[in-house]
DNA sequence: TATTTACCCATTGACAAAGTAGGTTAATGT
DNA sequence: ACATTAACCTACTTTGTCAATGGGTAAATA
């Protein structure tokens, strides 16, 4: 197997579009988008958590409070959402915050530097607003 | 976390470079690299299964026997030797073999896809040669 | 003030990856 | 011949991460 992106990083994805499906003033509860989503609402929360501490959405208490976009979703690119919620986007662990430093030289580092160049290039060319139903 | 490529894929590259380090005719006892690399031989062993059943390395039985490339270096991709170890390269687990298939129309799907496309050409577009120390 | 909802912390369960163990088969050198 | 070497095979154990759950507290509203 590979997975180079997990559920984590999928979920928080379909959130964040979701939320752009929405208007944009609009404060939408988490128990809506888990129940349209098909997702579990706890799990969601934790995932949540970092986005509303990275600012990506704005989380409001109470009655009538929920979860809104901080941007408009032609701002936010898809690596950006992505590398917060995975924690990175680095192909192989030794490219990952604080991972132990291998044996140099390592023939293989340079490829799995451009890998992750090439990676996160792309990711960071699509925006929320392409995942949009009606982008064409 | 991430790690699109796991130990398994990285150690095949490092064998197979191993290999491609040493006189093309020679027989390397696996007990050599696992050595020389520092990785345990009997996890490697289960690695050159692979290796061998689909053809990329011969091993040879018994005394002075061992393992050799079947090809030049320069014919060996990346791409088919984490392709192989690694069983797939998609990007997320619904492009993996034999997933169940998502919710359609799923917004991400196409986003995966050239995602995997992307890695999967560049892996491909490296050979075994181009790890070699002396290769400017 | 009851209700709703974000936010916090700890734990559980499932599963895959990494590594281990002990064998059998095949080839060689002596 | 036969001891030795090394590939090859099957199964098990360990370990760690991810996904998900459970049970709360804090804040805002109607």
């Amino acid at each position: 197997m590979a997975a180079m992106i997990s559920s984590r990083g999928r979920y928080a994805l379909r959130v964040m579009t979701d939320l752009a499906g929405q208007p944009p003033e609009r404060l939408v509860p988490l128990k809506e988008i888990a129940d349209r989503q098909g997702l579990s609402r706890k799990y969601l929360e934790t995932i949540m958590a970092t986005l509303s501490k990275n600012g990506l959405v704005a989380g409001q208490h109470g009655k009538g409070g929920g979860y809104q976009l901080s941007r408009r979703p032609e701002e936010y690119t898809l690596g950006e959402i992505l590398r917060l919620t995975e924690g990175n986007l680095a192909p192989v662990a030794c490219l990952e915050e604080g991972a132990v430093p291998c044996a140099h030289p390592c023939p293989t580092l340079p490829v799995w530097e451009k890998l992750e160049h090439i990676v996160g290039e792309y990711l960071d060319s699509v925006t929320l607003a392409d995942l949009l139903p009606n982008s064409f």
